[in-house]
DNA sequence: GTGAAAGCGCTAACAA
DNA sequence: TTGTTAGCGCTTTCAC
């Protein structure tokens, strides 16, 4: 069923039809009436690619994920995907799996659907390659790695005051010694938090030892294998991770070494993933905003969308300052960072 | 940069360099590979809109997940997503948080935007429905819900039988009553799992106790409520639940109560959720092949594209038999279960 | 082996 | 208020 077809059971011009689509306002109440009755009957769509030709608009924008069984990515998504419904866009989520190959060619794959726009989260693609994007007249934000932030429209999370508080808040808890075992994942970020890290026991003239610094897997069997390699060399009273799967292998390690936590070794984590309040003990962590995340990524999206429509009209391509949007983070305070009051905390 | 563009450039007409995209075998070798440099350099890519025109396909899929936060779905859903991507497809993934009306929106968004098949994870979608979109000529793949399947493309798993396994088992370790909390969320499902947790003991000559058998929630509350109802009516000696969730209920009661899981009751669970291993004692359960799920889903629907690719050129409308493929579930024995050998197992 | 031109379904400028 | 018609960028038939 086409709009030709609709125009001749309706006994007028396809430029009618046309119009009750697009300026339902120009065309006689009667006539719209009786065609949009007729559509209906016939449950006639106006065919997608014929009206792409004339719009070049899709109303779809394309969303990178890192990897789609990581639920802290999942929960960004989720916010990107709830404002894009609202606003009445459809979203294609591409899992990469941290593959950079991969990640071009699903861009290569959206620039050729002509998706409007295109979230990018924790990518790992060079900046080049991210402007030969952009080039292409398709909007991009960055959601997470400040990596790329000079020149890029970026929401992040300062995630060194969230390890700031966080370290903060175990020497708040009476620890005089605190050890840190950091991932290598999000690079930027990680480095963040080591800084983060060192800046607090620094102001508290606390010793900043490399026998209390790990660099390890960003995995539950990185962290178990690192506390084991700290506790070898004299535990320290408290065990900061930059991610909760680090912290469960390290509580994993220390219950494993006849050790409890939080008594003989606080741990706190670092995302407060899914399952952190359903370890034993529940699992202290600094909580990303990765929900808001998703939202205000994809409202930067949709801003830059409408403001190049908008450009288009008046040719005026002086290209934008890229904007940064910066969120906070929370802390969780559980059991297992030995918190006195917190200690019997159900959720 | 258009086709007009390129023609031009390399002084050919626009038929020519269609040809080289599509039929290459048609055009003379120095010609081609003019063009072919020409297309290069200009990073030509044609237009997706007017090649769907021609063409009418989109080589997209929609996959609709009920959501986007467990990860079981997830699963299922990156099965999709590996055969799609391995054959060129890209996916819209649409979370309609298990509300029917956004379920229907999406799938008028997907057919407006012309996919060539649709994936639908456990769907709450009445039949008729469906029904509507495959007169649209789309292919449409149910995963999980039996619930429609006289009629239905579908691909599920045999619950039933891994319930009988797991309840098998549990008499195996030497438990001599056992009892089950049941779910009302997968209907179908969950129904299937009661009859053959009953089967399992009719065969064993045991009682089948209304006490020992109750409908809860399908969360970790319910779990727990469940659990603590059943054991004010004296304790079983084993409990069986319809999902992992139910189950991380159930020992919390049980632990409350002062009791010991597995010694003085063991539990076991479906699903194997990710962190089944991780909780105290890591909990037996049984694992769904759901990424399995998801590929065979994916293969069946692109059967189903390209076999009817080939129906329309020979016109041979025959309705094929819906097709079934039925998966089975795998049991994960852990320290939960009381099993003498697994007890001290890892992962 | 190549080109001219019709047509895919729709929009919008222009005419009436 | 409505109709006519020229595109949008591409594919393909039919000539040559």
């Amino acid at each position: 069923m086409n709009i030709k077809q609709i125009a001749k059971a309706a006994g007028v011009s396809v430029a009618t039809v046309s119009r009750v689509m697009n300026h339902p306002e120009n065309v006689a109440p009667k006539t719209r009436d009786k065609i949009l009755k007729i559509m209906e009957e016939e449950e006639y769509k106006p065919n997608w690619f014929a009206q792409g030709l004339n719009f070049n608009k899709t109303k779809t924008i394309g969303l990178v994920i890192p990897h789609m069984l990581n639920s802290m990515y999942m929960e960004i998504a989720k916010g990107v995907e709830d404002v894009a419904q609202q606003k009445g866009y459809i979203t294609f989520m591409c899992n990469v799996e941290k593959d950079t190959e991969i990640e071009k060619n699903y861009i290569e794959q959206l620039l050729t659907r002509r998706v409007d726009g295109i979230i990018l989260m924790f990518s790992s693609l060079d900046e080049k390659f991210i402007k030969s994007v952009e080039e292409q007249d398709v909007p991009v934000v960055l959601i997470g790695e400040d990596r790329c932030a000079k020149g890029f429209n970026t929401v992040k999370v300062n995630c060194r005051i969230g390890a700031e508080n966080m370290v903060y808040q175990l020497i708040e808890n009476g620890h005089d010694s605190i050890g840190i075992l950091y991932g290598n994942d999000p690079q930027q970020e990680t480095q963040d938090m080591l800084e983060g890290y060192k800046n607090v026991l620094k102001e508290n003239d606390m010793d900043i030892s490399d026998e209390y610094i790990k660099l390890v897997e960003n995995t539950i069997e990185g962290g178990y294998l690192g506390a084991k390699k700290m506790m070898a060399s004299g535990a320290p009273r408290a065990i900061f991770t930059t991610s909760d799967e680090i912290a469960y292998g390290a509580m994993d390690a220390i219950k494993d070494s006849g050790l409890k936590v939080p008594e003989d070794i606080a741990v706190a984590g670092f995302g407060n993933a899914r399952m952190s309040n359903l370890v034993e003990p529940k699992l202290t962590t600094v909580e990303l905003p990765f929900h808001k995340m998703g939202v205000y990524g994809a409202r930067l999206l949709f801003d830059l969308i409408e403001s190049e429509d908008k450009e288009d009209n008046t040719e005026n391509q002086a290209k934008e300052e890229p904007r940064q949007i910066i969120l906070q983070t929370k802390l969780r305070i559980r059991k297992s960072c030995g918190h006195k009051e917190r200690i019997g905390e159900m959720f």
